[in-house]
DNA sequence: CCCAGAAGGGATAGCGCTATCCTAAAACTG
DNA sequence: CAGTTTTAGGATAGCGCTATCCCTTCTGGG
């Protein structure tokens, strides 16, 4: 009995040389045969597949990552999970990488600068093939350490001319100035805006508000209702309850986020204010619920998934070495009227 | 000008051996002092640390991944992450892990055994340090898959007894039981069970409920409204509307889970169908919102992110090659009573 | 028919770290 | 104080893979 098993290693493991062994060819050469690197023979590359299939080889990433110098994993930073806006944007990124290979490392911000600038050192120790961060807004140390890391980044949910700057998002401004001249079409004129957690989209879009209001003359300052505070449901309510005090009343109210509308139209269900016949109310960004509130929210339809699929094709190309022809693409929104308006 | 600087290797990188040689110590010393691993002496672990920060030495985690043959990853499967309940469990699991230095790679299975099975193979493949499942439910190859691989597994959601087997969790069973008990004080007699998704854990909540109604002599096969489609609140709403039109009326309409309820609630709202004095509703798991809804819903806080905090706890010692006194922790559960009932 | 160039296989040498064994000195034991 | 054990540093040998260079064979043009 002194047949024994042909592994060699004393992990155990089944490795390429146990592959080349059996396939009766040289280490190198299983390697490129699986990868499809460099011309292989089409015979030999049969065989090769076959010897790897019946001894279930695996290949080791982290003896991958070491020789190559290069890892599979790709950084996501996202600001919270609890908004689904942003779990369909990972659903998208993770569904594409993973198709080519890539593990998706999530690390979520909670919309601080510091921890953000952490997590980005953490991640960027564990040398990612690719980074994919939320916004263009950070620190300039952040930015520095992004750029000297020479890892290949993508900037989600905003666009930018600038070169040399890769995104994937839709203007914020614009679709808020889209659903800003709606509530003009529908008679509104004293139209407030309120607005939670203030991050860069937050205020980007309280510049498209405030840009169409001056263009028709119809700005004041008291229509700002901007909150630190996280956004969610009961800070709507609160919004809401305080912007029908407000004299003289204003007969629409834009939410910078549809949870804080729909906590909005909650209040006003438990108030006895209609909507939109007392006030309009509208939100952004279409989340689950808006289309089944009452009335149903008027709002914005934001293509998250899309930005994350677009966003990690086009990291899949810098991570290949290719430069993309467009460094921005702007995905667009949609305005989704509902009886909120 | 002949002094160069002292990195040695062709990348560039600072390595541990750059840092052994400014400290003056063998390598070995090195990856022993920067570990704690072994005792170093303290005057030669001062100098590989001066050395180290001087450099702006980082370990490499393939090289030690490879060395080591342990990744810092720990595998997370769930089913959704559009589920709030999945993304605090998450958020829990990922700073306890964090904090001692193991990366989070999240799998979303959209309650698929197949793809629950795709996804663990392709994370078995990198060697993950560690192991954190939903549910205790899956197929023989799955769990011979987690079992044959040796990387330590704690489950999540549910509780056993069997031994070897490492959950952290609540008894659904006993909670659907406590609210329908709850239920039962308040006079219900004909109470519903609406569910949806009908996963696992769905199931054993319908069993507690069924318990109970049994026992009480009020269960019929009629009351039973199961649903295999996602949960969402239209789906909710859906079901509201079959039920209440139901003959013999019921009084009390169980939801499997909160946002299945909260969409019955709007339901109600719109059909001018009052709650509780028409119909109660109750709901599952306390999710965001709920508190908000009108009437306010009664339902059942679940601990998600202490069960996925206990539960990396538990994996920690696992990983560390402990053996925790306790294999299966119960976190309990809240009836949370508010207007709805 | 000779030679340049391409195609395809392999040998070699690491990637950066840690497991393992070894050794010398220090700290015990009775 | 000889003998045993503990402590702590280091040498060695990989972990499993790929980058790089080299060599042979084949192709086609002049």
């Amino acid at each position: 009995m002194s047949s024994s098993p042909p592994r060699t290693r004393a992990t155990g493991r089944v490795t390429l040389a146990d592959v080349a062994r059996v396939a009766n060819v040289s280490p190198i050469t299983v390697s490129r045969a699986l990868r499809g690197e460099r011309a292989v023979d089409a015979v030999l590359v049969a065989r090769v597949r076959a010897a790897a299939d019946r001894l279930g080889y695996v290949p080791d990433p982290a003896a991958r990552a070491l020789a190559s110098r290069h890892s599979t994993h790709v950084a996501l930073l996202i600001p919270m999970l609890s908004n689904a806006l942003f779990v369909d944007l990972m659903e998208g990124v993770q569904r594409t990488l993973r198709a080519e290979g890539f593990q998706t490392l999530i690390g979520v911000t909670h919309y601080d600068a510091a921890e953000e600038e952490l997590l980005l050192r953490e991640q960027l120790q564990h040398r990612p093939a690719g980074l994919l961060v939320t916004g263009l807004e950070r620190s300039a140390n952040t930015r520095a350490l992004i750029l000297n890391s020479g890892v290949p980044c993508v900037h989600l949910m905003e666009t930018s001319t600038q070169p040399g700057v890769y995104c994937v998002g839709f203007s914020q401004a614009d679709a808020a100035a889209a659903l800003t001249r709606h509530l003009f079409e529908r008679g509104h004129r004293r139209i407030a805006f309120a607005a939670a957690q203030l991050d860069a989209r937050t205020l980007q879009r309280l510049q498209g508000w405030r840009r169409e209001m001056q263009a028709a003359g119809l700005h004041a300052p008291t229509l700002e209702w901007l909150n630190p505070a996280p956004s969610s449901l009961a800070l709507g309510g609160t919004l809401f309850e305080q912007i029908v005090a407000q004299t003289p009343p204003v007969d629409a109210i834009f939410f910078c986020n549809d949870d804080l509308a729909q906590g909005a139209l909650l209040t006003a269900l438990r108030l006895g204010i209609s909507v939109p016949q007392q006030v309009a109310v509208v939100g952004f960004n279409d989340l689950t619920g808006s289309a089944q509130m009452l009335p149903p929210l008027t709002t914005v339809r934001t293509p998250r998934a899309a930005i994350g699929t677009a966003a990690a094709t086009m990291l899949l190309a810098l991570m290949r070495g290719d430069t993309p022809a467009v460094g921005s693409i702007d995905l667009g929104y949609e305005v989704v009227v509902r009886q909120s308006t």
